[in-house]
DNA sequence: TATGAATGAGGCTTCATTCAT
DNA sequence: AATGAATGAAGCCTCATTCAT
C-alpha cells in the first residue's frame, strides 16, 4: 500500500474512533508507523486529510447510487432492497459514514460533505417514489419531502447502529413502517 | 444573573455557535466579561461546564415529557400536538439541542447525555402509541420499534432545521407520513 | 521591570546578537527566565517583538531629532556637535541599531522601519545645510541630495563600528572630509 | 550549464529576491526543476551554496579591481571614470549584491565576505587617492581613512539604489561631494 | 548522477489550568 | 469572589538533510 493510502486509512479510522480533534499529527504518526513529516509530504494540511477520506466516501456511495439506479431501471428493485443494499453499505463503510455523521457540525467542509450525502440519498428515493407511484404501487405522496423523510430515517438507522449499538436494531420495523405508509392495496395490510 | 449562570449562558451560545473545541476559556471569559480564572471558580474544568449545560437541558426536556404525559392522561393529545410541543420546545432551544446534536460523536460525556434524550423521546412516543392502541385509534404495532422510529424522525428534523436551514421544512409532511403509517382507518386514508 | 519589557530587552539583545531568525520563541524563553506561552500573553507574535523594538527606537531617534533641532534654532550647532551627539546616540543604542542596519533585507517591516530612519536623518542634515547656506558659512550645496550624502556617510561608520569594530574608526576624518565639501572660507582649508 | 551552475545561478535569485532564510531547498530544486537530492550532491548544504555564490562574487570583484588598477597605471582613470565603472558593475551584478549588502549579519560566513569586499574597495580607492596625492591634483588627505570614506560612500549608494529605488539617485552629487573635498585648485570651485 | 520519499528536530503558536494577589 | 499573569504541554507545520533506488 502507498503511504498516502496509508495515512488515509490509519486516519480513517482514529478518526472515526476519537473524532477529529482529538486525531493529532503525532498520534497518526505514530499509529501509521511513519514521522510527523511524511504526513506533509502526501497531504497539504490535517484538513486536507479529512477532505480527501470524504471525496473517496462521496464517491464510494455514488458507485452504489448507480447501481441502485441502475437495478430501478430493470425494475426488480423493491423498497426491501434499497434499503437492504444501503445497510450493506453501512456495514461495509461503518468508519467513513461515522466521520461524515460525526464532524458536519464542526467543520464547514464536513457540513457540507454531508449535505451533499444527504442530497444524493433523498434524491435516490426520491426516484424510488416516483417509479412507484407511476406504476401504482405507491401511493401518491409529495416526492421531495417524502425523500427527505425517508433519508432521515435511514440517517438515524445509521446513527443509531454506529453511536448506540446497544440499542435493538429496528431497521426491519422501520421498513414495515414505511410499507405502511407508502405502499398501495391489501399488501400494505401485510 | 449570578456569574455562575451568566458564563453557564455564554458558554452554551458560543458552543452552539462556533463548537466545543473552538470555544476557548479566554474567549468565553471575554464574551461573558469575566477573568478567565473565575471559571474555574465555578466550574472544574471546560468540560464541566458542558456537563451542566446537557444536565440542565436533560431537566427541560423532561418538564416537557411530563406536561406531555399529563396532556395524554386527559386524553387530549393527539399526534400533532405531541409533535407541535416538540416543535417549540426546538424553536425555543435551539442552542442546547444544537449542543447535544452537535457533540455526541467527540466526548463519551455528550454521548450518553444524547443517548438520555432519545431514551425519553422513544418513551414518550411509546406511550403515546400504547395509548392510541388500547383505544383503537392506532394500528397494532410494535411499541418500542415504533417509538425509536418515530424519535429518530423527529431527530432527523430538528438536525435539518438547525444545520442545513436552507432545506425545505418537511415536518407537515412527516406529520402525515406517521398517520399513514399509524392511525387506523378511513381517515388515514384522508 | 514589566515582564513586556524584559522580554523586550531581551530579544533587543539576542536579535541583535544571533539575528532575528536565529532568535527563536525557545531561545528567547529560556534567556529571559519565561516560559514560552508568556511571550505570547504580551506580544501578537514573533514579528510583533520586532515591530515594538523598531517602534521605540523610532521614538528614541525622535527625541533626539527633536533635540537636535532645537540647539539648531538657538544656533549653537557645529557640524561636529551633529555628528558627535550622533555617535553618542550610537553608543547608548548599539544594539537597537544593529537590529535595524541588519534586517531591513529580510522583513518588509524592517525595509521601512530603516526607510524611516534613513528620511528623519537626511531631513535633519538639510537643514543643518539649509541654515549654514542662508548665512553663508557653508557653500551653496543641493540640498536633498547632500543631505542624503551625509546620512549615508554616517550609516557607513555606524555599520563599520557595529559590524567590523577590528577597522579602525575613522569618524573624525569623516568629520573633515566633509568639512572641506562643505564649508566656505579658509578654515576649509584648515 | 551544468547542473552545479544551474543551482548557483537559481539560488543567487531567490537570495536576492527573498533572502537566505526563505529560500528553501524545496523551493530552489523546484524553481531549478532539479530534485532536491541533487543539490546535495553539489554542495555540502544549503550555506555552501551561499559560500559559493560569495567566492564567485568575489572572484569577479576582484576582476574589477584588477581593471581598474590597469587603466590607473597608463594615468588614464579619472575620479568619474572610476565610480562609473563601479556603478556599472553594480547594475550587471545587482543580485550577488544585494545578497552580500543584505546577509553580512545573518553569518558569520557572510560577514566576512563583505570584510572582504570593503577592504578591496577601500584598497582601491586608496591607491587612486596615493596617486592624485602624489601628482598634485589630490589634496595631501590621510590615505586609510579616506579611501574608507569613499568605500563607505559607494556602499551607501549601491544599498539605496538596490533597496530603496524610490529614493531619487544621487551618485552624480555624492561625485561632486568628493571632489569639492579632494581635488585641489580652482575646478574644485566648478 | 539523479531522484524524491522519508526523516525528525525544531519552529511558532494555542490553550486549559494554576496561583499569587 | 475575582483577577489576570504565568505556565508548559501539546498542537500543527516546516525544512535541511539522508538514503534506497
Amino acid at each position: 500500500m502507498s503511504t498516502k493510502d496509508l495515512i488515509l486509512l490509519t486516519a480513517k479510522d482514529m478518526i472515526s474512533e476519537v473524532g477529529f480533534h482529538k486525531m493529532t499529527t503525532a498520534n497518526l504518526a505514530r499509529r501509521a508507523e511513519i514521522s510527523e513529516g511524511t504526513i506533509y509530504r502526501h497531504f497539504e494540511s490535517k484538513e486536507d486529510i479529512l477532505q480527501h477520506i470524504l471525496e473517496l466516501f462521496d464517491q464510494k456511495y455514488q458507485n452504489l447510487a448507480e447501481q441502485c439506479r441502475a437495478r430501478m431501471d430493470k425494475g426488480t428493485l423493491t423498497l426491501e432492497d434499497l434499503l437492504g443494499c444501503h445497510f450493506a453499505f453501512l456495514d461495509a463503510n461503518a468508519a467513513d459514514i461515522k466521520i461524515v455523521l460525526g464532524a458536519y457540525s464542526i467543520l464547514e467542509l464536513t457540513r457540507r460533505s454531508m449535505a451533499r450525502f444527504i442530497e444524493r440519498l433523498r434524491g435516490l428515493f426520491e426516484e424510488f417514489l416516483s417509479r412507484g407511484i407511476k406504476n401504482g404501487t405507491l401511493r401518491d405522496v409529495p416526492l421531495a419531502d417524502t425523500g427527505m423523510i425517508i433519508a432521515n430515517m435511514f440517517f438515524g438507522l445509521m446513527r443509531t447502529k454506529l453511536y448506540w449499538p446497544e440499542i435493538a436494531d429496528f431497521s426491519k420495523e422501520a421498513i414495515e413502517f414505511c410499507r405502511r405508509s407508502l405502499v398501495v392495496g391489501p399488501e400494505a395490510r401485510q
